[in-house]
DNA sequence: CGTCTCATTGACACCCTTCAAACGAAGTGG
DNA sequence: CCACTTCGTTTGAAGGGTGTCAATGAGACG
């Protein structure tokens, strides 16, 4: 759990580091663009900074524009569980409370739409198209949630990793080659395992053929068949 | 696994025996009720009976008056997780496209209000009020699965109890006892363990001195701050 | 008192984790 | 351009927590 200690040691770091300055940053290239209807401002986040945190006040509802983003929560001594990663076009932040339930981060350096609660939570009110669109995309968040705990409940390692790599084909919009951004310390607390069981996972896939590995960020996927039957 | 698959057996059973016969006693002892803002359709489910399945048409959404009903997802070789219990005064079938995509069942003899899907979405259109409470109980189960997620994938099996036997002490209002309406292999679906296991470790904090066990259903909480501790 | 279902307990196996070391790619400084 | 560092990843060996298989036990019901 040392790997995740430090892990959790960095980004406090990178809190204190940058966190003033990009929403400095944020504020200066805050160019209005529209999400859900109401304008929001356009931020930018670096890699591995922090977007929100478990227990701030919630603010904002986010769109990704580009980048990858994660939401998480985490235990006293380290153990983390990423709920989602959120690609480009994606919207996240939405929560029940006023205050966050959990945190979001840049995976990678990213550029997202934010939006007030409070213009958003308006317009929703009289507006029902926009209404409708906010509920839509909180069911889709929880219909995928409802997988993601089938996924840590009841999957092997192998079914696991099979699930993510096909989600992630899917999503990422690329003929039988994926580009992952994030580390395989990202996918393991995704997937409810360790990074040496994503490791091991991973080559054993590439040994039997079903995936390749050209580099340690891309996969490309041979036996599509065999990844949708581990998956299913 | 062949546990779960004489369950599933079972299942089918009920639902042949039993679901069209209920439909019709459905009909008939349908009072009207006010569930959201729209007039509802009183309904009885008996135990382990089959509220909707995985694929049907999502027509409707309930809210639970008696009983608990959980809600479902299954494999191909019978491997269930259960996402949620829904206790009285919960709503469930929220998620959902056209077509359900998980399956919910009776846990106990229980009665519900159902509320038409059609009407509740063109409510909640033109009334800003009903679309900010759909969206309320969309997310709070958004917050919930999130959390299970966090169970599934990071704690161990004492602490997925420990936490299991807390919820449901704040959900059913009763002073350090609880009256499990679920089985052990409902429990254990929930949790991601196996019955065995559940079975073992409800028996070890017995022997610690935490939980004291009455009879299988009943569960007295003698150490509550070490639950806490242990579910955090 | 039998039967049925559900729960508990035991013995053993195994998948995944833990601990540890080696490896590799990317960046830095000389 | 090449050592050197650093971070992330891979690989190995060993152990443990949970699953599997099987038998026993305990209520519920007729």
């Amino acid at each position: 759990m040392h790997l995740q200690s430090s892990l959790a040691a960095t980004r406090t770091i990178l809190r204190d580091d940058f966190k003033g300055r990009s929403a400095l940053t944020d504020q200066a290239s805050g160019s209005s663009a529209d999400h859900l209807g109401v304008a929001g401002v356009r931020m930018t986040w670096r890699r591995n900074e922090e977007i929100f945190g478990e227990g701030e006040p919630a603010t904002c509802v986010y769109r990704v524009l580009k980048g990858v983003v994660r939401t998480y929560r985490i235990l006293a001594d380290g153990r983390r569980q990423i709920a989602e990663f959120f690609l480009p076009g994606e919207v996240f932040g939405l929560h029940a409370r006023a205050v966050h339930q959990a945190s979001a981060e840049a995976v990678t350096d990213c550029e997202v739409v934010a939006v007030r609660r409070g213009q958003l939570s308006e317009r929703a009110m009289t507006d029902g198209a926009t209404a409708h669109k906010l509920l839509a995309l909180t069911l889709h968040q929880l219909l995928r949630s409802e997988e993601h705990m089938l996924i840590l409940g009841r999957k092997t390692a192998s079914e696991r990793l099979a699930w993510f790599l096909m989600d992630m084909a899917e999503r990422i919009p690329a003929p039988n080659r994926v580009e992952l951004p994030m580390s395989r310390q990202d996918i393991a607390d995704y997937l409810g395992l360790t990074i040496e069981t994503v490791s091991r996972t991973m080559t054993q896939l590439q040994d039997d053929g079903v995936i390749e590995l050209p580099t340690r960020r891309q996969v490309v996927l041979r036996e599509r068949q065999t990844l949708m039957d581990l998956a299913a």
